[in-house]
DNA sequence: CGTCGTCTTGATCGTCTTCAATGTATGTGG
DNA sequence: CCACATACATTGAAGACGATCAAGACGACG
């Protein structure tokens, strides 16, 4: 079920709906970053699009994907299960963010869209030929996988060490950090983040229950660090506070 | 301080006490597992060989060291802190493991020798030079990432979501495995591993207190699954039944 | 307007932490 | 060789934090 590349594709090659690769929003951060015009030219050659909508599974443990790629739009969550059923949330996919392991048939994770997603798709066999032939791109990959590897240790900290309160600001914190980066910013006083995950997938990250995770945003916004509103927008009215409260500060 | 390849290297190049590549205990899981007669030549004469006493800072939180290598023999942990001095240990380097980035002028993480350990060491620069030389070597290192980032993963969830008990199952059976793998061997009741970890060692990488360790411990001996011996063995009377506590059985 | 899923809030319970004391091994100087 | 110091490990008792169980509120959508 939901293998990354299964038949059915968005369409033929190359529709005329397809951005070019010149045009993309993720271009300068996303495992293309640093291709030059010729191996663009390739990239173009071979990519195809697809989106997913929320909740569908993108792969699951097990499969062996057929297609990698970049997301483009939207979140996807890569998480594990113990055999009870615990669901342990492991890595969040966003725009830019690489997809897929070359070199390695199988996969052990599931990955899910949790909002609409885009991945721009290479099928995977012509991907590794690329990648052999320009160490620039595979370069570039080692890079992002040691971004990852960062990721996760960070994330491992949180888990092993922090308290539930602390959990929450870290995970506000970093999702604010990230769509500042976006346009070259910093997090600041009165910046809203649309957070598109539920309770439950915030708790699945956070190794945490819905109702703790619930509990300790109204407990930020009792606090008046957080103001909470429509649509799951939550807004940060202190960045020192929130940062204060994530342990992370001196 | 400690900073990995500082002035005092352990002798001159090639000392006639040098092993040899051919010879090394990791040569067929190290980062030069595939290199060719050639590639093997190029790294032994830039290798140098250092120990580190028990308890010594290999590399520091904001270091940038000269030296990136391989770990040929002892236990080192990389860990991290939050300002207010609770540790959370993100790996293990064991035998064949690799310390270092390639690319990356400063590391974000202590890294300190448990036991004395040895270090196959490389000039940065120049094998971030060789590297460029030889795409096999850098796609071995790509795959020796991403089976980091794998571990780190599969840490998350027992950061995560494993009660204590599972997290000490969890942690002897990994040791277990990879102690019967360098014999290509599988776990086998009555093997008997050198746990060469304090119970604070053991604790940080699970994100647990010294005291639950403990306990932990002493229930599996209470319950037969474990036997204690002298100096830190512990001896796997039962995998079957630790792999049940490790809570990764079916 | 009613239903369903999600979120929030409350009350109770259990696991792990904290604090404290005791036990054990190793090494040192008298 | 033994008394003693030091570091590490174990065990016990009390307490805190987050999980679990349960009920109600809110919002989206038919």
């Amino acid at each position: 079920m939901g293998t990354l590349g299964a038949p059915q594709l968005t369409g033929p090659a190359l529709r005329p709906g397809q951005p070019r690769c010149l045009d993309c929003p993720i271009r300068l951060q996303a495992v293309c970053a640093q291709a030059d015009e010729g191996e663009l030219r390739e990239l173009e050659r071979i990519k195809r699009y697809r989106t997913y909508p929320a909740g569908q599974t993108i792969a699951s443990s097990g499969d062996a994907p057929a297609f990698v790629g970049s997301v483009v739009d939207g979140i996807a969550l890569i998480s594990t299960l113990l055999p009870d059923g615990r669901r342990q949330t492991v890595g969040l996919l966003l725009p830019s963010d690489f997809v897929g392991r070359p070199g390695r048939s199988h996969i052990e994770y599931d990955i899910v869209a949790a909002t609409p997603v885009t991945l721009c798709m290479f099928h995977k066999p012509e991907f590794e030929r690329l990648l052999h032939r320009n160490p620039r791109i595979e370069r570039r990959l080692l890079e992002m996988t040691l971004d990852e590897l960062d990721a996760a240790r960070e994330w491992m900290l949180l888990l092993g060490r922090k308290t539930a309160r602390e959990r929450v600001a870290s995970l506000l914190l970093m999702v604010a950090r990230r769509n500042a980066a976006l346009s070259g910013a910093l997090p600041y006083d009165g910046q809203t983040i649309p957070l598109r995950l539920t309770r439950q997938e915030i708790a699945d990250y956070l190794g945490l229950t819905v109702e703790t995770v619930s509990r300790q945003i109204s407990a930020l916004r009792r606090e008046g660090v957080l103001a909470l509103h429509p649509s799951q927008r939550i807004e940060v009215r202190s960045v020192s506070r929130l940062t204060e409260a994530s342990g992370d500060a001196a």
